[in-house]
RNA sequence: GAUUCCGUAGCUCAGCUGGUAGAGCAUAACACUUUUAAUGUUGGGGUCCUGGGUUCGAAUCCCAGCGGGAUCACCA
């Protein structure tokens, strides 16, 4: 954070020391009951005008039009704006006008927040506006919004567009593009209508491990972290999924958990190091049923962010109403590319692959060169949702071997508009298999694949006591949500997506140019002149920097006092 | 990780073949009692991302770095 301070914040900061010096607390510590919203005044003025005669409203000042005696200026709070009118006579009916033509002229400025009590009423030109009778400071805010203006037809000039700046500073982004705030808005429909379907199907929510001595449960790098006390390596978990397998094994019918997953991999428009994925786990269940009730669950969603079940995602209309279509692995690659890959052995599959083009390499085993011809191939025709089903026993080392075909597994994937969002299988609880299929990813390690699954003894130890035949379902949420809000990016559906820090200039604190003999007030006079460090200024001339402190304290108006020539040549020393 | 584009005032952006940095809004001052992209007049405001290089002279050309976007690669 640099220390200096443009104009436009030095004005503001001059603008809070008066407010105070006129007995104004800037940032009033007592509570403001509102009993109206913009929304709601400009919704239902005009049907009731009798029950908005007394309305108390609060919000940020974002525009402003004073006309000598009277001026009009718009609040926006959580809902929208609201215009209001002020008139001199009105908020000082006294003799002193100080209210108006000092605080409300001079010292607010546009982000300040208000409150305001009046009554609403409608102008010469026809727009509901609220008639102040008393204007109440309620925070000062010292540095400027970006100003983004909008005409009649809903034009919107110097739109605040910069996607560093708009992730970076989302609190002004969604200050100056409030319509941002739906995405949000929709974000938390989504999960808090999901977690309603499940909780009326009686499954309960959970919370497992965020910090797991193995990361186990799906393919990925991880994040590493060490504990002190127990003075032993954690990892933050890439899945949750054998925890909540564990819980199964330990009696409950159905879980399921809402949580952050933390991957250490590369980051684009559909991937963040963080995620929020939903597990669900559900007992005596198969992968068949799974999908009936992502179907239901899916098209309730849908439901609840846009009251149909069919939603327009970029040029595509997709409809979430279930049926969805299934199709096998096998008979996608067919469908897609006329080739049966389903009785190819690895050497095969590498030649169909080099036919095809797609880049293989050495470490991939016969699972992982079938999911490259498919994500090749078949993923981005997959537009409606489609169901792609039993995968090759060598990708999926937690899914239990299929009941009748030979070499897969009872798996599906739910393919959206090009992309997976969901992910399910009857769930393997054979535990000698399991242990074999783990010890296989272990080979595959062996040949260099660092996303191969680790063991897990616990896990495993957990199953030999019993799981019951399981369903389980995995949902990445924000590429769901980007589905349900027609987002392209990952970023437009997190508050706060991951950036690489920013770059702080070299400037030194206070305290350093303090201990150089520098008096506290004139610190920022010396970086607002370009001296950061205290290396700087030392190297700098020291009778231009004194004729320039002069200069500077009567060019900014700074009340304070000049330090003696003798006090400034002591800092070269 | 690769390719490519971008980084100039608080914000949005101009700035040509290299010659002391511009506009609109915001901001400051004055005027104005129903405006609404308010208006009129007059001001102030800049580490041209950082560091090198070329040059008499660099926002501009070259190199390196930092940050961001897009595309591709990677990615359950």
């Amino acid at each position: 954070m640099s220390i200096a301070l443009s104009e436009q914040e030095i004005i503001r900061r001059e603008s809070l020391k008066q407010l105070r010096a006129l007995g104004i607390n800037p940032y009033p510590a007592e509570a403001f009951d509102v009993n109206a919203w913009a929304q709601d005044i400009t919704d239902n003025f005009a049907n009731k005008p009798e029950a908005y005669q007394n309305v108390v409203i609060a919000g940020r000042i974002m525009t402003r039009r004073i006309m000598g005696s009277a001026s009009f200026a718009e609040i926006q709070d959580s809902t929208g704006r609201i215009q209001i009118y002020l008139k001199r006579d009105d908020i000082c009916p006294d003799e002193d006008k100080t209210l108006y033509n000092t605080v409300f002229k001079k010292l607010l400025d546009l982000g300040d927040y208000v409150g305001v009590k009046g009554y609403v009423f409608l102008t010469q030109t026809g727009e509901i506006s609220v008639h102040v009778r008393e204007l109440i400071v309620l925070s000062k805010s010292l540095k400027p919004l970006p100003v983004v203006r909008r005409d009649d037809e809903g034009n919107i000039y110097d739109a605040f567009t910069d996607p560093e700046m708009r992730y970076r500073q989302r609190y002004v982004d969604l200050t100056v593009n409030p319509a941002y705030k739906q995405i949000f808005v929709n974000r938390s429909k989504v999960i808090s209508s999901m977690r309603n379907y499940f909780n009326a199907q009686g499954w309960m929510e959970v919370e497992t491990p965020i910090l797991q001595p193995v990361h186990g449960g799906a393919a990925a790098r991880p994040f590493a972290t060490h504990h002190n006390t127990l003075d032993m390596p954690l990892f933050l978990r890439i899945a949750n999924e054998l925890y909540l397998k564990r819980l199964i094994v330990a009696g409950f019918d159905g879980v399921y958990e809402f949580g952050k997953m933390f991957r250490n991999e590369g980051m684009d428009r559909t991937h963040n190091p963080e995620f929020t994925a939903m597990e669900i786990y559900v007992a005596y269940k198969d992968y068949i049923w799974m999908m009936a009730m992502v179907e239901e669950c899916l098209e309730t969603v849908a439901k609840a962010v846009h009251g149909i079940p069919v939603v327009q995602v970029g040029n595509n209309e997709i409809n979430f109403a279930g049926p969805y279509e299934k199709l096998s692995m096998y008979d996608s690659i067919l469908k897609y590319t006329g080739i049966d890959v389903s009785a190819m052995d690895e050497a095969a599959l590498r030649e169909t692959c080099a036919e095809l083009k797609i880049e293989v390499n050495p470490t991939m085993g016969k699972g992982k060169l079938i999911d490259e011809i498919f994500s090749a191939k078949v993923e981005h025709n997959l537009i409606q949702p489609t169901y792609i089903t039993d995968y090759p026993i060598e990708m999926t080392p937690l899914a239990k071997k299929h009941r009748t075909k030979d070499g897969l597994v009872e798996r599906f994937e739910l393919f959206v508009n090009g992309k997976e969002i969901a992910n399910a299988y009857s769930e393997l609880n054979d535990p000698i298999d399991q242990r074999e299929r783990l010890e296989e990813q272990l080979v595959l390690a062996g040949r260099g694949d660092d996303e191969a699954m680790a063991m897990d003894d616990d896990f495993l130890r957990a199953l030999e006591y019993g799981m019951p035949p399981t369903s389980g379902l995995g949902i990445g949420i924000d590429r769901l949500v980007m589905l349900m809000t027609n987002q392209s990016t990952i970023q437009e559906v997190l508050f706060f997506p991951q950036m690489r820090p920013e770059k702080k200039a070299r400037v030194a604190t206070a305290d350093d140019f303090i201990n150089a003999g520098v008096p506290a007030e004139w610190v920022p006079v010396l970086n607002k002149m370009g001296f950061n460090t205290v290396e700087e200024l030392k190297a700098g001339n020291p009778n231009k920097v004194f004729n320039d402190l002069g200069g500077m304290r009567k060019k900014l108006k700074l009340d304070i006092t000049m330090p003696a020539k003798e006090v400034v040549m002591a800092w070269f020393e």
